[in-house]
RNA sequence: GAGGUUGUAGCUCAGUUGGUUAGAGCGUCGGUUUGUGGUACCGAAGGUCGCGGGUUCGAGACCCGUCUCCCUCCCCA
């Protein structure tokens, strides 16, 4: 039976062009946190299911792709589970692993096992694929790379200031036409939690509270009545969805809001000294925003919360980052902080894609084809293609001696710049046509000038 | 996981209230005196109409199921 070609939904092929494309944002990613002093590490494609369940939050397990034991593992399937319905019990019984959700906590098991080889603070970095068994949709995938940078091992507001230098510089050297870095910090969110006598609900309060700019003010009110929020609190509560004026502005109200809470006031210092430091260095203020209602449902942030989101594009954001105190914890080492962000490869794909901003040069094809009229034709060819890649020039022989039209056209599909013929003729003269695929223009020319030809217009 | 939508040639889509051999454009391949591509002209191949069932004398069109696409929600990159 004959099946039709597909691949699983949420996943793509890469054409040579769109690698060639991706290429150029991992690069650009890479040079930046290079710069940085960031080091490159690998983890495997899956873990444990045990290293990544319950660290993302009730939704998160819920999208982990799990791995199904095999062989005689099969038959440890825990039947009763079954029986009594408990689903988690039995995906348990069946699966031991489960593809990596994310690259954070993946490092943050890596850190913990390797701690003994590691020089703090650690700085690194790590592109590589994550899955996710979500709906797929604009900009969402199942299959896709994210590019993240964290540091470990310091609780200095410098791996901040630092994070967000790095995302300035990536998205400046895309071109984008705008984008914002927006910032909160988690311990605003609990000390808005405590003072408003919740401090129990803080995952719902900062649920609904993220939602602001989605469904308005009422929304998210209602959202929190259904989530059983007194009525005092969310009175308490409502001057928040009205700040207003800049970053300084903003940090100023929140404090007097917070003037009882100390873990929150803590925040706010926290960012204040973040926003100092930019000051310091004459960082742009226009691209990052201090927003209030920015909660991130990842679990594990307890300081600085990143996000960061394109102008005039409907997409989500394209990177998001955060400060976590205790994640080695959850593996066995207390008192590491950490802090990292991570770069949406395949959104910020889709944004240059859409707006037409890749460099011209990536889709540039190969230098010089020569064309094949046959054995001894090519044998020329054969040993002048060895020269010019000896200078670096790429280039390709035919190869097999079809019909020239053949041939050129492939050059053109191929989007060769030049194209080299060596018949009977140019072999009894001992020259070479080069022809320009673009101008159509044709120079014989000796061999001597064919190699000099490249050298120099390169 | 909840709701909505879509599915006809490699791609983008036509296909009248169910009625003969399902069409177009682009692409592919071949040709236009065999040493010249990208333009032009001629020609050809390619579809069990997502899959499975049902209604009917007859289904690409109607009904049910299923999968997929895209969208909203949840959540996120």
């Amino acid at each position: 039976m004959i099946q039709k070609p597909t691949i699983p939904k949420g996943t793509r092929d890469f054409l040579p062009q769109d690698v060639a494309r991706r290429n150029y944002i991992f690069d650009t990613i890479k040079s930046v946190f290079k710069m940085h002093g960031f080091a490159p590490i690998e983890t495997p494609s899956f873990e444990l299911s045990s290293t990544l369940m319950g660290k993302y939050g009730e939704e998160g397990d819920r999208l982990i792709f799990r791995i199904l034991n095999s062989g005689e593992k099969m038959k440890r399937a825990d039947l009763s589970a079954l029986q009594e319905d408990n689903l988690p019990r039995f995906a348990n019984s069946l699966s031991e692993k489960a593809l990596r959700y994310d690259l954070t906590v993946p490092f943050a098991r890596f850190v913990v096992q390797h701690q003994n080889e590691l020089t703090f603070p650690f700085k690194r970095y790590q592109i590589q694929a994550v899955w996710r068994a979500d709906r797929p949709q604009h900009g969402r995938y199942q299959e896709f790379f994210q590019c993240d940078a964290d540091v470990v091992g310091s609780d200095s507001l410098l791996c901040e200031l630092e994070l967000i230098q790095i995302f300035d510089a990536v998205l400046s050297r895309f071109n984008l036409p705008g984008f914002t870095i927006k910032i909160n910090n988690r311990k605003i969110l609990t000390g808005i939690a405590e003072l408003i006598g919740e401090s129990g609900k803080l995952v719902d309060i900062v649920v609904a509270i993220d939602q602001l700019d989605k469904i308005g003010k009422e929304g998210v009110i209602t959202e929190l009545e259904n989530k059983g929020i007194s009525s005092k609190a969310i009175v308490a509560i409502q001057p928040l969805f009205d700040l207003q004026g800049s970053n300084k502005e903003k940090l100023d109200k929140i404090a007097v809001f917070l003037s009882e809470s100390k873990i929150g006031l803590k925040g706010v210092e926290e960012l204040r000294n973040i926003f100092s430091l930019l000051d310091k260095i004459e960082f742009n203020h226009e691209i990052i925003e201090f927003d209030i209602t920015l909660a991130r449902g990842l679990n594990y942030y307890t300081g600085a919360i990143f996000e960061v989101h394109a102008h005039d594009v409907k997409m989500g954001s394209i990177c998001g980052g955060g400060r976590y105190d205790d994640l080695t914890g959850l593996f066995g080492l207390k008192d590491l902080s950490g802090v990292g962000i991570s770069f949406g490869a395949d959104r910020i794909y889709d944004i240059l894609k859409e707006l037409d901003l890749f460099p011209k040069y990536l889709t540039e094809g190969l230098t010089v084809l020569f064309v094949n009229f046959g054995e001894k034709e090519s044998e020329i060819a054969l040993k002048l293609a060895v020269s010019l890649r000896a200078n670096s020039i790429d280039c390709e022989v035919y190869p097999s001696p079809l019909k020239m039209q053949k041939q050129l056209k492939y050059a053109n599909d191929r989007g060769v710049k030049f194209v080299a013929i060596i018949g009977e003729e140019e072999m009894k003269l001992g020259k070479i046509i080069l022809k320009n695929m673009e101008s159509g223009e044709q120079i014989l020319m000796d061999k001597a000038s064919f190699i000099n030809y490249f050298k120099t217009t390169k």
